[in-house]
DNA sequence: GTACATCCTCTAGTGACTAGAGGAGCAAGC
DNA sequence: GCTTGCTCCTCTAGTCACTAGAGGATGTAC
């Protein structure tokens, strides 16, 4: 087992920074960490591995309750499964909906990319694309 | 030509609430529309495709400056494709990180919900994946 | 033992909305 | 003309997920 880190080190290691670290143990995303004598915060390796987790999913624009189901669901593996389903389930159609809005806009992105090599950007569509493309659903989350 | 529209039919066709159109009108990236002789705002059909774009925009992740460049970019069409590549190519290597990362965390929200199908979660690896992903990058934006 | 970085807690500010107060405009019915 | 009720107006304040800063304690290097 490796040593501790101080929350400086813990912050360069993981990219998050160090006041957010000390949010999302506010928050009560990371658990309270062991202190030193000195009143530090130390952070183990399984810390440093919830909070990598942690910053992926926000990169990848997981709200804070969607990231605390899921850190949920491995913090309590005997929990029942019919649950972790649920969540599972209700990710996966938020992961699918991303990636189809995702995959259409680097299409367009791409095609603008090609279109704008030779000349001016009158012919670029992005616009036009996109305000098209809103019609695809009609209401956001509740 | 079709009639403008007020506020509340702009916001329930395009999707974007009433009190997001005005801010978007406070912060410039919507121009000020016509008014009525009640002083109410009137939409026309390119503002209504400019909110639809926003709208799509920002459900995709763009951030608001991000947004106001693409649409400069519109708005300015004798501008210098060089600018427009700069931009587009940002969003492009953007995206497809997202897709990336979207892809492996569905890989594994689908391998759960099929381990799930017949044991606990204790398998369960979502932390794991995304916490080795994110090595990728070490730094965010700006 | 004194610099100086790193840490602590606490409060306040940011971006992108979102909700609510308090009031004006307007269309329909009496 | 007058009321009912909806939509609209402006303005301020609240939310989420940070982010920055004040003011002070700790730890390490010379």
């Amino acid at each position: 087992m490796k040593e501790a880190l101080p929350i400086g080190q813990a912050a360069t290691q993981s990219g998050v920074k160090v006041p957010t670290i000390r949010y999302y143990e506010q928050i009560g995303l990371l658990p309270l960490p062991l202190r030193s004598e000195g009143n530090r915060r130390l952070y183990s390796e399984s810390e440093m591995r919830r909070l990598a987790f942690i910053r992926h999913a926000r990169e990848l624009g997981f709200e804070v309750d969607a990231i605390r189901a899921l850190l949920d669901l491995q913090d309590n593996p005997q929990r029942s499964c019919a649950e972790a389903d649920v969540i599972a389930r209700a990710r996966l159609a938020d992961v699918e909906h991303r990636i189809a809005s995702l995959t259409a806009l680097r299409k367009e992105l791409r095609r603008m990319i090609t279109a704008c090599a030779g000349g001016s950007v009158s012919d670029c569509m992005v616009i036009e694309t996109l305000a098209e493309n809103s019609q695809l659903r009609s209401a956001k989350k509740g």
